[in-house]
DNA sequence: ATCCAGGAAT
DNA sequence: ATTCCGGGAT
């Protein structure tokens, strides 16, 4: 495999094409890099951009984060999906402001030890805040690899092999890892796409095993397949957390029940139940008096 | 219908 | 190892 021919290759290409993120300023704090990529999980980029910009006008350090309810973060995270992840930050802004004395830590283990961190963002952060040399994997690199060096239409399960698969192709120096890290994470973005890919402006398409081989149709069968969102708890969810959101404080329990419900269809009582509880579980919704609030 | 800068709970 | 968790775009 031409190892440094690919790193080499999309490093040059990432610097003429990479879009101007404004968390990819060299300037921007290792708390600007953690807020971003809380909000990026799952999360494309274009949706992420003016929540991102209000986060860190409005909480420029994990302290002031810290210094405010939970449920003002949720409110803050707005429509960008899995409000988990909000009370998540917040727990790791006050994390970091208890253990770290309000500086985001480098170290992969103290990093991985914050709430809502798991392999990817911790090794995003040591490696985009900090500078560290280490494999960083999303499903974008995952796809590129498994394209590119495998041979394969599209990336199966996660697996412990990938971080291996990305430290083989890793240039030596910490600086053009880095770069190679965000590189492969862009292309997959923008060109190397799941569906459509844009072979004809890749930057690696004469290295790509996969071109090479006349794009078989071999992708991995195991992929779970996701359940439909139309009529799903999670939408159900969703309705009630936009009811608790768009509200100054608490709510009626039957008003948030009646908003778990679809404005048109039939209406599922179960549902709505299975929704609130789910949410007071969560931790995203509390109990005051006989109605419910934002923590 | 499928995908998306994933992580936690089981 | 599977399942759950939003919501927007294609």
């Amino acid at each position: 495999m031409d190892r440094t021919g690919i790193a080499d290759e999309l490093n040059a290409w990432f610097s003429r094409e990479a879009r101007p993120l404004p968390w990819r300023d060299p300037e921007i704090s290792p708390w600007a890099v953690l807020v971003s990529e809380f909000m990026l999980q799952q999360t494309q980029v274009e949706r992420v951009l003016p929540r991102w910009v209000a986060w860190m006008e409005r909480w420029p350090t994990p302290s002031a984060l810290a210094a405010d309810p939970p449920g003002e973060a949720v409110r803050a995270w707005d429509r960008l999906g899995y409000p988990r992840r909000a009370l998540w930050l917040h727990q790791a802004a006050v994390e970091i402001t208890e253990r770290h004395g309000d500086q985001v830590p480098s170290d992969i283990d103290a990093l991985l030890a914050l709430t809502g961190v798991g392999p990817y963002t911790a090794r995003a952060v040591a490696t985009f805040a900090f500078g560290e040399r280490h494999p960083v994997v999303d499903t974008n690199t995952r796809r590129v690899i498994a394209r590119a060096v495998h041979g394969r239409a599209a990336a199966g399960m996660p697996a412990a092999r990938d971080l291996d698969d990305m430290a083989e192709l890793l240039p030596n120096t910490p600086a053009a890892a880095a770069v190679f890290n965000a590189a492969a994470m862009e292309l997959g973005a923008i060109v190397c796409t799941a569906r459509a890919p844009r072979c004809g402006v890749c930057p690696i398409a004469q290295l790509c095993e996969w071109r090479g081989s006349g794009y078989p149709e071999n992708a991995p069968t195991k992929r779970p397949k996701q359940a439909r969102f139309e009529g799903s708890d999670r939408q159900a969810r969703g309705r009630v957390m936009a009811a608790l959101r768009a509200a100054e404080g608490p709510v009626a329990r039957a008003e948030l029940l009646a908003a778990a419900v679809s404005d048109v269809g039939p209406g599922d009582s179960a549902q709505a139940e299975r929704a609130v509880a789910s949410l007071l579980s969560d931790g995203l919704v509390v109990v005051t008096g006989d109605a419910l609030r934002l923590p």
